[in-house]
This record gives C-alpha cells, structure tokens and sequence, in this order.
DNA sequence: CGTTTAACCTATTGACATGGTAGGTAGTAT
DNA sequence: ATACTACCTACCATGTCAATAGGTTAAACG
C-alpha cells in the first residue's frame, strides 16, 4: 500500500471541487455526504489542504471551501505528497542516502531509487484536470 | 510503503546465493550474519522461498539452501509478489472490480490502476541477474 | 446582540500489520 | 549419540491507519 485513504480523499475531494465547485465555497458537509466519507475524518484532511495553501476556507454561514487555482495548476504529486507526507516506496529511500549501512554496498538499492523516481514522474505528470479524461 | 522488509530481505537473500553459492549449500545462519538480518525472522523468509520452489532446502550438517534454477530466470516481480502477496499500490485494486462502490464512477481508479500496471512491468522487467548491472 | 453555520483544534480509540522473539520438532551427516 | 540445520507454532511489542468525540474560533444573519 503506497497511498492510504487520506491521499486518495484528498485527490476525489479536489475531483469534487473541480466538478461542483465555483466560486461559491462549498461546506465540509457536502461534500462528506456525496463522497461517502466520514465527515470527522474530512476535516483533518481538509485543513491541512488548506493550510498548504491549495483551497481556500472560509468559516461561517455560507462558507467553506474552494479551490484557489486551476485544475491544471495542480499535480497529482502534489497532492499526494501533502497529505501523505511521503511517496517512497521502501524505507531505505525515505532518509537520506546514510539511512541504510548497506547503502554503498547494496546491490538492490540502486533499483528502489528507480522506483521511487518512477513512481514520482508518473504523479507529476497528471494534473487534476488529467483526471477527467480517462 | 509499498515493498516491506520481508520483500527486501528475501530479495537481499538471493542476490548473497547468487554471488556466494553455486552447488553447495548455505546455512540460514551464515546469511543472517552477512546480512545482518535476525536469523529468526529470516526462517520464516526461507521458509516461504523454500516452499514455492524458488530454492534448494537440505535438513542437517552441511546442509542449508541454494538456488533452483540461473539468476536470470528469477524475476524480482514474482520474489516480491511471493513475500509480500501482493504488489498493489492502493486498496482500491486489491480486490476485484466490485471491491469498491464507486468504482464505476470514480475519476481516480483508472489512474491506480495504470499505477499497478507500471509497476508490475518494472518489477517483472528485472532478473536477479540485472540487479548486479547497476 | 444571539443564534446558526462551518472551519479549526486537541485528544482518544480500535483494529490491524509489521518486525521480531521464543521454544520446540523433524530430518540429516559424522 | 550428538551436532547441525531446516521447519513449525505461538506470542509480543510497536506503530500506523482510520475514525470518533468534544470542544473553540470565526463569520453571516436576524
């Protein structure tokens, strides 16, 4: 497991904006009910894209949230990498290249570095708007 | 975290059998110590290995493991599949299509799904062998 | 004002996987 | 017989994930 659910929220609630959003602000609670996720959880997930800069939030009647650019100023890596914190996918990558005390001798590590830059090319390469098209 | 110790560790494994063994067999404890991997929890890795018949396993005094068949005929797609039981990338794709009640209408399932995809192929595109290229 | 709405903040919890340990059994060579 | 080594079963400590609970701040509206 790669992404968990607090990636994949991220990216169907910006899906969701980008769909059912202007630039009126849409309440948390809306917005839980159509995805199905639970509102309580939608909230930790929301203020750190908020917070991050990438919606806007607005409190009171009538407020809420929006996105604050296009939707193919934003990239799924983006994204991701937010809420998720990191797209690593082994532990010998997350630190630095003195992590592992192998590192210099490790005949797999060179591949696990592919990976990662692999893995990071394909979410920098789709914007939100990239989402719709498929 | 995508690939676990487990994964790393049986891989790590076989690329020591590959540059050390040839006929003769090697004891769990030896590679522990080369390795520097606890001796026990290695047993349940060889073990696994042993009983898919990715290696040779011998009871007794000189006995140990070694490989089955040529470096190149070992991917690492299928070590890592046989250790970690699976390569997904997201619980969405775990499971079958209908895992998921969106799945019919979710913008972002295509995209973990080519996901997979690719990291399959780079996982089946590399032998034992070509781990020692890089 | 006060009430409603809605974002924000700080714990806490239950379930589960990971990484590893402990202790014993069965098979093989000397 | 005994030394060695694979195999088996069970257990445990830790951490993360996903979610919940309950409150505080901010804005609109009457």
């Amino acid at each position: 497991m790669i992404v968990s659910t607090k990636g994949r929220y991220a990216l169907r609630v910006m899906v969701y904006f980008m769909l059912h959003g202007g630039e009126e602000y849409i309440p948390l609670k809306e917005i839980a009910e159509a995805e199905g996720i639970s509102q309580k959880y939608l909230e930790a997930i929301m203020t750190t894209l908020s917070k991050a800069g990438f919606v806007d939030a607005v409190h009171g009647k009538g407020g809420g949230y929006r996105l604050n650019r296009k939707p193919e100023e934003y990239t799924v890596g983006s994204i991701l990498k937010l809420t998720e914190g990191s797209l690593n996918t082994v532990s010998c990558t997350t630190q630095g290249p003195a992590a592992c005390s192998r590192a210099t001798c490790c005949h797999t590590l060179p591949m696990w570095e592919r990976l990662d830059r692999m893995v990071d090319e394909f979410f920098e390469g789709i914007t939100l708007a990239d989402l719709l098209k498929s």
